[in-house]
DNA sequence: AATGAATGAGGATTCATTCAT
DNA sequence: AATGAATGAATCCTCATTCAT
């Protein structure tokens, strides 16, 4: 999946954009890496074999081995969010919109499962990580999904008592738990996680669903 | 030649079960390093002094690093399991149980943050703590919780078209995500935490809620 | 000394004498990084940065960072003999004569104090600094004392008995020794220095003189 | 050649008073390292080696490389003053006591040429060791050179007129010099350079004896 | 002719583990 | 049974040098 398309055989150009190349190589073999071993155990060594080129231009490029995880971060979590914020269109009911939530989820972290092992492997360690994840991953992925529920609000689908920031910062966090530690983790079967999903979302937008809605 | 008989302050005596109580220790200190530095970075040696004792007894005892690693992981998983069984009683509602398993979470999590803060950050990386964390601590906590749910929908307070276990499952997980992510990855208002946990559980309990009691 | 007259702002003319003046450049700012961190620890691309061109250059004009140092030698070398040759009148007494000697040292050392420190920090290692040093530098140095100091033997000036080149060879090492040693490495007062050298001129000129020249 | 006597086979033991003589051993080996390539030139590899124990040793007793130097210049600049203090016998007249001095300079820095090496070759770019060797080992020697000049004076047969502590540190100079440049530096012929102490002690004996004793 | 990007060999240092006491 | 001294493998990083532009 990485570096899917080189047109060429030769992947060390000199000149040109050879290095932008060659620094997105080295993120992406960094993140594979970091989440096989683990930032700490993985070498340098082997992120730069792996992306095919030598040692010393991750202290070129990034300032060491931690600036290599910094851009990571920085690079991914941009990715992650801005494959959040596209493709996800409004939907009708309370319940189809937290269901479409927690399946892109699934779909997402799955692709991004490397970048989450090490995020989440580091977030307690690294007070700079803990911070980018806290705050750009979380917090941005919590205010996506309350944009959402307070469309429904408005549209009146939703209970006037239910707070609704508690209500997007749960299914985001069940979207981290199934996406990430169910799937990637525990290595539950994926049907059964979007089994669950779609079970957990039907609970949930059913509580908090406004009684007229219920009624109908 | 050091230490040779403290009698009242010493930690370490010759015989009885000074050993056991130095293997405690060791767990303990090593639950705290690995937590702080995390388990590559952080060093027998500090394990060792913060233990108290020299270096070579982790070997002798663990048969090296990675076997402390693995003896916290299966102290301290029987620890959280142990508390999470005993000292919840029933509940008559639905709500009330649900609610009281997230705030024990809450409490339980916090306690047990260092050893969390390993075991998570371990899983993805190395299998044998991966094996643990899923089937020892997830799926029997999953398994905790689907017993209360079912004899909630035993006394016919659930709706017979609910996936329990799903539901357990996701209890489950956001339990995990707030007592472990919310509370203390993302430092988030501990109070803040405590109120979201009760808003989901009623609007998780109303989702389940027999159709009936929901009339009611 | 350093950047003589550059009257324009752009340094990097294009044709002409700007390699001369870029060779001049590289070889000022490698003998005061030289000095600074010593030849080993000093690095290449902070001698061509404080001369304002590539590293690059450095294996261009001198064939890597020993010929750098190798062109320093020859260059300051020939510098410091040639500011030694001239401008020194021949005196009228034997005392004044040294005295004279002496302090010259102590001006002409201090203004070529990197490259001296250069010199002698390698002279023991590098053995083509050594001999460089050794020959070049002390040889001609002790010859140019000779050759002075002759001229008073051969006005009756200096007694018989004493072996003039012996004479010569102390007097140009207590001039290394004040004008090096005392002032740039101990860092003793200049003036103190000073005072050294006008009483060891006196005490060393009494002790050769002609005996006649002590009743007179 | 270093450590000439080591009366048993077995070169490394384990307990006892082994860790002095591994100190020691690191302490010599580095000296010669250090000599032969310049310290930064050196590797702790080469000195772990001669030395006969593992690099790890280096860090756990000196706490690195520079640490070592450190222990070098101690240690040696001890043994140089000590050397210096005891055996030199007062002499009867001004001559025989400096000419005693310079050839006493000739003896011990021959010895100690590794030591000497180090330490003026770092002198100027280590402020650590030049201060050492600003302090401890010149001006420890000047104060010697002044002590046995004071009995002189005090005796009557130094001038009034005559700085003590000018040719104190003249003196101490050209035992530099001659002891450490001429002789192991320039590569002088050891005959030449005791024949030129000789009559620089006569020359400057001369000149700064009193004046009676020149009638005399 | 000059640049600056890339290399790769090599170095100090760290640390889990072993072993003699 | 416990210590702590010693090891040596392995790591991140630096930097002189080369090369394509």
């Amino acid at each position: 999946m990485a570096t899917p398309s080189r047109t060429d055989i030769a992947p060390l150009q000199r000149g040109k954009h050879a290095k932008d190349q060659r620094q997105r190589a080295l993120i992406e073999a960094a993140t594979a890496v970091f989440a096989e071993h683990g930032y700490d155990a993985a070498t340098t060594r082997e992120v730069a074999e792996r992306a095919g080129c030598s040692e010393g231009l991750i202290h070129r490029y990034f300032m060491g081995k931690h600036g290599l995880l910094l851009a990571i971060m920085q690079s991914k979590a941009a990715g992650v969010l801005e494959d959040l914020g596209s493709g996800l269109p409004d939907r009708d009911t309370v319940e189809a919109e937290i269901e479409q939530i927690l399946l892109w989820h699934l779909t997402c972290l799955w692709d991004y499962s490397d970048f989450i092992s090490v995020a989440v492997s580091r977030a307690t360690i690294d007070p700079d990580i803990g911070r980018t994840v806290g705050e750009s991953i979380n917090k941005q992925r919590v205010n996506l999904v309350l944009d959402r529920l307070r469309r429904h609000r408005e549209a009146g689908r939703i209970r006037d008592n239910v707070d609704l920031e508690a209500v997007a910062e749960v299914v985001a966090g069940i979207g981290l738990m199934l996406g990430f530690f169910s799937q990637v983790v525990f290595g539950m079967d994926r049907e059964r996680v979007r089994h669950i999903a779609i079970e957990s979302a039907a609970a949930l937008s059913r509580g908090i669903a406004a009684e007229t809605a219920v009624q109908a």
